[in-house]
Order: C-alpha cells, then structure tokens, then sequence
DNA sequence: CATGTAGTTGCAACCAATTGCAATTATCAT
DNA sequence: ATGATAATTGCAATTGGTTGCAACTACATG
C-alpha cells in the first residue's frame, strides 16, 4: 500500500534500480507540494546527503518521467517544474502572455480531444498537465480595442 | 506587399526597430525551409556578417514570438526549433515517446479545442503549432501485450 | 535635418541542463 | 550467500540559452 514500496517495484520490474538517491528524490517529489523547480528537489536531497549530484537528480527526473509517476512542465517562468503524479489532481493551466496571469482548465476538453484523436489515429497523446498559452479575456478585449 | 517591408511596419508600431541584424534574421527565417534551430539562423546570419552575436539571435526570435510572427516548437529532441508563421501551413506533431516517430495532426481538433475554452472562459488560446507526445498506435499495442 | 531617447547590440559572465567516462552498486540467477 | 552484469553514480566538461551592462543606433518629434 505505502507508495513507496509501490514505486520500487515499477523502478524494478521496468529494469531499473532503486537507489538510495532516487529514493530521496522521491521522497522530496511525493512530500513537496505541488510543482517543485529540479533546484528544489535538489536542495531537498542535499540537506538530507550532501554528495549527491544535481546530474543525478535530472537522470532521475527523466527516469521517473518517462515512466509517467512525475509529469514535467514548462510554466512559462523559465523554470521546468515536476509534480509527482500519483498527488495531483488532473489540471490543466491557462496562461496569458500578456499579464502572466494562471487559470485552471477542466480535465474534460483534453479528455475528450484525447479521446477523438486516439479514435481517429491510434495515436494516444499523454494530456495529462498542459500549459496552454494565450490570452485572457481581459487583455484580449484590451488587444481588440485597439 | 512584400512581407519584409510588413514585419518592418509591425515592428515599428509595436515600438521596435527594424536594424539590419534583425532583418538577416527575419531573412534567414523566411528563406530557411520549415524548423530552424537558433543555432542554424546563426550560421546563416555569420555567414553575411560575422560579428552578430548568438544573444542577438535568441533575442530577437524572443520579440518575433512575442508578436506571434515566429512559433517556437520543442519537438522533443534537446533543441528548440523557430519556424516563420506567415509561411506555414497550421500544423500539429504526434511525437512518440516511445520510437520518435513524428506524425501530423489536422488543425481541426485543435481548432474546436480552442473554440470551445474560448468561448466557456473567454481565454484564447494559441494553437498553432503544437506538439503532443504519446505513444503511437504500433508502440501502445505493444505496451498492452505486457 | 538635427536631436533626445528608448530600444538594441556585443561582450562576458552566468545559469540550467546534458553528456562521456571510469568507478561503483543494486539486482538477478545460481 | 556469491558472483556476474547491467544500471547508476559523481565528477568534470560541455552545450544551449539568458542576463547585466556600457556603448551604440534607429527613429519619432520638432
């Protein structure tokens, strides 16, 4: 049950191996809050034991992403952040490029592009976190003013 | 007519200055052939005139994106690809987390996608040119097998 | 056409992320 | 338990992209 133990053993069955490394790391993942910056994580890791290398958390990060149990995403801010995907809601962000401002966007229209898309093409797209960029109402009513 | 002298007035009346590394830019960009990495529209622009600098180039793509006159593509393979938007037809890629293979997607989901958040949130969003990663029909069906 | 000013450039330093490699280690099969 | 082996690590070097800054320049305005 513990989602750690779960955890090892998809890292194992997957020809992978548990670490003690990649368990701090995921241990920072799944007790951090929500979108943590790779620095994060590592300064996480680095309080707990100080010899272990920023190279390692990214392999991690890869790792862990490729296997679907982290998502990654670019919010726009410069910095890629990773959320362990067990937690989190399925959300999607709208972000304006005009006033940076976030909003949330309903699961349900990705789903159903997901959907339509696999029907049509065999394709299955992975939509589970996106960032959408654009404008929002406010600046786009600015925007047209002119 | 010609579009070179239309980006100019663009530029202008959005309070920037058409100089003449910018329109080297805007020539390799226009010129180039589909994705164009930024070190590529560097080459062609030292090629001219060897004394512009690589900041100069990310840069400007930075303000030719913001005025949505280039899109900016991440297709998944370590560089981040630019593209001059009057002369593309609106695409989409299917990229396979799986074997890499890239495949198109008709703009039409995208565009009801767009159509739909827009009209429930009032935010609209760009829907350009996006990449989507999954896993292709051939790579999924043998992910089941397992 | 002269001029003030805001936008831009090149440079160098910097930051985030990736990679090659030799040494190490977790795991599987015995 | 032991040993073979493939995955992983830390390190150092590298790449791709960004930023602060002083010098410069396009261009709107008069």
């Amino acid at each position: 049950m513990s989602c750690e133990t779960d955890t090892v053993k998809v890292l194992r069955t997957t020809g992978h191996k548990a670490t003690p490394q990649r368990l701090m790391i995921l241990g920072a993942l799944r007790h951090g809050s929500g979108h943590l910056t790779a620095a994060e994580i590592f300064g996480e890791v680095q309080a707990e034991y100080p010899y272990v290398d920023i190279s390692t958390v990214y392999r991690t990060l890869g790792v862990l992403k490729e296997l679907r149990l982290v998502s990654e995403t670019d919010m726009g801010t410069g910095d890629t952040t990773y959320e362990w995907v067990q937690q989190q809601e399925r959300h999607h962000h709208l972000i304006c490029r005009n006033c940076d401002e976030v909003t949330s966007l309903d699961h349900q229209y990705l789903e159903d592009l997901g959907a339509e898309i696999m029907a049509e093409s065999g394709f299955k797209p992975d939509l589970d976190h996106f960032a959408i960029f654009g404008l929002c109402a406010k600046c786009r009513l600015e925007a047209e003013q002119n």
